[in-house]
RNA sequence: GUGAAGAUAGCUCAAUGGGUAGAGCAACUGUCUGAUAAACAGUGUGUUUCGGGUUCAAGUCCCGUUCUUCUCGCCA
């Protein structure tokens, strides 16, 4: 029986067809590595125009999650197919390795710093942590299969870069930025530090909510201001009702504001003794409800600017404080009459200021009321709110005590509750010298992808507060300044100095500033100034990456400004605007020219991932379960604009999706087992028809990936390759072509064209996923015929050549037209097969009646029809009087067609299963079909179509 | 609570300046056994989150709603 099968050239390739990728990827990392990949990539592009997608530093704590993995094979992808684009795309990864997360950690093995040991040795540490975290956490980025520089990646505590964090801040300070205040700020007991906006996060919290009682002092002046009511029905006692929130506060009171514009009610209430209230006349009603006294009389009211300046008894301390006015004070909730200590809050601050208030701050670094504060000292603030409670009680202040949950402002690393307090600090003078106004005009210089992403982020520059730069923390570089004693002014020569030191952090890193000899360095002035120990934000070293880094590595040297940023959409409140403020503070204009932001990953539900949730996805587990290559394929998929959906079903679907993918690639690949294109390549204009087509359109498939490439849209190339896979090689081309590659004579020419068609396609392909898929993508590079170069990344898109206008006027619109014949032709079986009648398509046989145009088009295929439709016969004919069974369809031409189909009655050909009527007809090959006795023993049959 | 973005078949994505909602996958059914832990063929599927409005006509424009994500926030 299988007399003649070894005379058929089947497919035939070692390419395995199960990907087994856990186990392949990370055997191919090892070769790249040994290839020295990626200094083979900047050397060989040399001269090609440079593209620079810049790195933005994750932080170095923790495994990295699928966020990390998302962000990191997006910037991958770019990088590759700008690579392959013709580009020059250096990509140099960074690490965030300062901060205070890390000094937790470290805190946790060696405790504190200062403490159980000393600063130098808790900054050694710290050093030694953050460089194990960088560590995991790059061999986590190499498993994706992610090419870059990873031996020579940025650290921020690298010594050079520390140094240049110093300069930079002296070139921010040149440009006169850098402002000191005591205004108050966020403040972390547990950090014993002050946090930035962006440290910030709001939680709900239960905090005591009381009314307060603060008596007026002056009768006669309160009686004054209200000419207008009667005096009589005036208690002797008179008090204005603030409502607050935070107790503790109390002790720093220095006022009580009230709004000018509203109206204030005097009202006299009877319960255990009489007395009068003061309240906003709007609240009212809210306020004697909760303080449940019903018998109220309105004796009077005023507007709120009638009380400025009238003398209050501080609820329990022996201090008078004033009434003051404020446009702040709202109705929204409380009294209308708003408790003010400068000390801890900022409205409060700033009407302050208005009124020469003290800015009291009895509250220290951790927390604690200092020594000396009467009733409270060494109490922790929100402990001491019971006390404080306590002691109004006593003192007859409390009028009201509730709980009240709301939301409240926390650390984001310790997760408590944060104060306000008022100490000195280092800023970034938003408006001092135009900072906003210049980064505002930078933004709109700058592209967002997308759109919106400009909205955003000029919505938080016009808005933000300056920037508090100085943490009052160990494990960062220095604010390395000189401040005088008693002018409290910075030296003079604070640009020079700042860079004298610098020199010494380059050589011995931040130790260097604690170790300074400061009298070598100020000289007989040392005395007069003391030495900052405040650090800076971490958000400052990572913004200044694009000073430290861009224009100064090698690779990027000559290269000042990057062409994209790309990170979450929460950076366009972080590094984006860091990055944006430093460098429009230094140069004037923005670090980079496109920011392209993804959206964050969620689970099946749209929730996002979180620990706490406990639906997070570890990226390297998936690596080493299903391959880095289906996360990769994941990512490029998704469109990552929105939110990025993660389930079991996606990855399922992924994985099918895969396999199509890379079956195709196989048999692609098998169908060119002896296939030599230096020997066997069919020139273009001497290939089949229908090969050309498939050239073709592969060609035209090439140019629309080429454009999704260049605006990022992945999760197009994605659907585009997957449809290309399944439908246009799958179900069409690949599937007509089986006949002419397996049965025709090896070298006949007809079966070279469609392998070298075939050979074109595969090379196209194996690029377009090369950037997602990368690691299949290599091992099918391995796989080609031809001379290879060590990878796939080596090369750039496919070149195809110059499609001729086709001969016989078949080009991609006449095949479509096939194909919508074909369609509905197969229809047509599948109504013949399920009536039993034929098995598979071969056993059929095709009449076709149609308008003379249609005619024309699908004769010109003359005899070769019947292999685009893979059926044995397939007669045409001028439509006439078509036979009743014969099918009517209108195709979208508009044109006729009627379909008539029924089971061959000849015998099938043992070698290619078409049923022909010369099956039989040679003695000597009782069992083939003319057309293969032609094949295996004449000269080969001619195919000029299909 | 603020601002922004999004919500279209079970899944991933489409739908030019408003004109009968489409692909692929999955599912199901069948075929083949010369891509075989494959391949091919055929078949459904949607109150486009929900509710209004404008219009001859709305996924598309307007108003509102719900949910989600990011963001902001002195409830003192």
């Amino acid at each position: 029986m299988a007399e003649y099968k070894h005379t058929l050239n089947l497919p035939k390739t070692k390419f395995p067809m199960k990907a087994n990728l856990a186990q392949r990827e990370p055997e191919q990392i090892k070769k790249w590595e040994a290839m020295k990949l990626y200094d083979k990539l900047r050397e060989g592009n040399k001269g090609k125009p440079v593209f620079v997608l810049h790195d933005g530093p994750p932080y170095a704590n923790g495994d990295i999650h699928l966020g990390h993995a998302v962000n990191k094979i997006l910037k991958d992808i770019i990088v590759k197919s700008k690579t392959m684009a013709g580009f020059d795309a250096p990509y140099i990864p960074g690490w965030d390795c300062h901060g205070l997360p890390i000094e937790l950690q470290v805190e946790k093995k060696v405790g504190k710093a200062g403490k159980k040991v000393s600063t130098s040795e808790f900054r050694a540490a710290c050093r030694k942590y953050a460089t194990k975290q960088v560590d995991g956490q790059r061999s986590n980025f190499k498993r994706l299969g992610v090419i870059s520089d990873w031996d020579h990646p940025y650290l921020t505590m690298d010594f050079k870069f520390e140094a240049d964090i110093v300069r930079a801040l002296g070139k921010i300070i040149e440009n006169g930025h850098l402002h000191k205040g005591a205004k108050p700020v966020h403040w972390c007991a547990d950090c014993g530090s002050s946090l930035a906006e962006a440290e910030v996060e709001y939680e709900d919290k239960s905090s005591p909510a009381i009314d307060v009682r603060f008596a007026i002092l002056d009768m006669e002046a309160l009686k004054t201001r209200l000419e207008h009511i009667d005096h009589k029905h005036l208690c002797d006692d008179v008090s204005v009702v603030i409502w607050t929130t935070t107790p503790w506060t109390l002790p720093a009171n220095q006022g009580v504001a009230v709004n000018p514009g509203l109206e204030y009610s005097i009202i006299k209430c009877s319960g255990a003794g009489e007395e009068c209230l003061i309240l906003a006349s709007d609240l009212v009603e809210a306020c004697t409800k909760r303080y449940e006294v019903n018998d109220i009389h309105v004796v009077g009211t005023c507007s709120g600017e009638a009380l400025e300046n009238l003398k209050l008894k501080h609820p329990f301390y022996d201090r008078e404080v004033p009434v003051i006015l404020g446009d702040h004070v709202t109705l929204e909730a409380g009294t209308g009459c708003v408790h003010t200590a400068p000390g801890h809050g900022q409205d409060d601050f700033i009407v302050g200021q208005k009124y020469h208030l003290k800015v009291d701050n009895p509250v220290g670094p951790n927390g604690v009321f200092v020594e000396g504060t009467p009733l409270f000292a060494g109490k922790h603030v929100f402990k001491a709110n019971d006390d404080v409670l306590e002691v109004l009680r006593t003192n007859n202040a409390l009028v009201h005590a509730e709980k009240l949950l709301h939301s409240y402002p926390h650390c984001w690393r310790h997760n408590t509750p944060i104060i306000f307090r008022a100490t000195p600090q280092w800023f970034i003078s938003m408006d001092q010298k135009n900072l906003r106004a210049d980064a505002m005009k930078q933004i709109k210089e700058t592209t967002w992808l997308p759109e919106w992403g400009q909205a955003r982020i000029e919505s938080m520059v016009e808005g933000r507060p300056e920037w508090c730069i100085s943490r009052q923390r160990t494990w960062g570089a220095p604010i390395a300044l000189f401040v005088h004693k008693q002018t409290e002014e910075i030296h003079p020569r604070t640009i020079e100095l700042i860079e004298q030191v610098a020199q010494q952090i380059e050589q011995k890193g931040i130790d260097a500033w604690y170790e300074l000899d400061v009298k070598a360095l100020l000289g007989d002035e040392a005395d007069d100034y003391y030495q900052v120990k405040d650090i800076l934000d971490v958000w400052f070293d990572s913004g200044v990456t694009h000073y430290v880094v861009m224009n100064q590595r090698e690779g990027v040297e000559d290269y000042p400004v990057a062409d994209l940023y790309l990170e979450g959409s929460d950076q366009h409140r972080g590094w984006f605007q860091s990055s944006l403020l430093t460098s429009v503070a230094m140069t004037g204009t923005n670090a980079y020219k496109a920011a392209l932001t993804h959206g964050f990953t969620v689970d099946e539900k749209g929730h996002k991932m979180s620990k706490s949730r406990g639906n997070g996805v570890e990226p390297t587990k998936l690596s080493n379960t299903l391959g880095a290559d289906i996360l990769r394929l994941w990512v490029a998929a998704t469109d990552y604009r929105g939110e990025m959906t993660f389930s079991n079903e996606i990855l399922k679907r992924i994985a099918d999706a895969y396999r199509r993918i890379r079956n195709t690639s196989r048999y692609l690949l098998a169908n060119l087992d002896d296939f030599d294109p230096e020997i066997h390549k069919v020139a273009i204009d001497k290939m089949v028809s229908l090969d050309r087509w498939a050239v073709a359109r592969t060609h035209q498939l090439q140019q629309e990936l080429e454009e999704a490439y260049s605006n990022y849209e992945f999760h197009k190339i994605y659907q585009k390759v997957h449809n290309f896979c399944a439908g246009d090689m799958g179900s069409f081309y690949l599937d007509v072509i089986k006949d002419r590659i397996y049965t025709m004579p090896t070298d006949s020419q007809a079966r070279r064209s469609a392998q070298t068609a075939v050979f074109h396609i595969v090379e196209a392909m194996v690029r377009w996923f090369a950037p997602v898929l990368s690691f299949t993508a290599e091992e099918i590079w391995k796989f080609l015929p031809g001379e290879r170069t060590e990878s796939v990344f080596f090369s750039e898109w496919y070149a195809f050549p110059d499609i001729p206008k086709d001969e016989y006027g078949m080009d991609l619109d006449y095949w479509n037209q096939v194909i919508e014949v074909r369609d509905v032709v197969n229809k047509e079986l599948e109504a013949l097969r399920t009536a039993g009648e034929i098995g598979a398509n071969l056993q059929a046989e095709v009449e076709l009646y149609c308008g003379r145009e249609i005619f024309d088009l699908l004769n010109r295929l003359e005899d070769e029809l019947r292999f685009v439709f893979i059926t044995s016969t397939t007669k045409l004919y001028i439509a006439g009087e078509p036979p009743k069974e014969a099918q009517h369809v209108t195709l979208s031409s508009n044109d006729e067609i009627w379909i008539a189909v029924s089971a061959s009655e000849h015998q099938k050909c043992e070698r290619c299963w078409h049923y022909r009527e010369d099956v039989g007809a040679n003695a000597q090959h009782e069992t083939l079909c003319g057309r293969c006795i032609e094949n295996i023993d004449g000269d080969g049959e001619t195919r000029l179509y299909a």
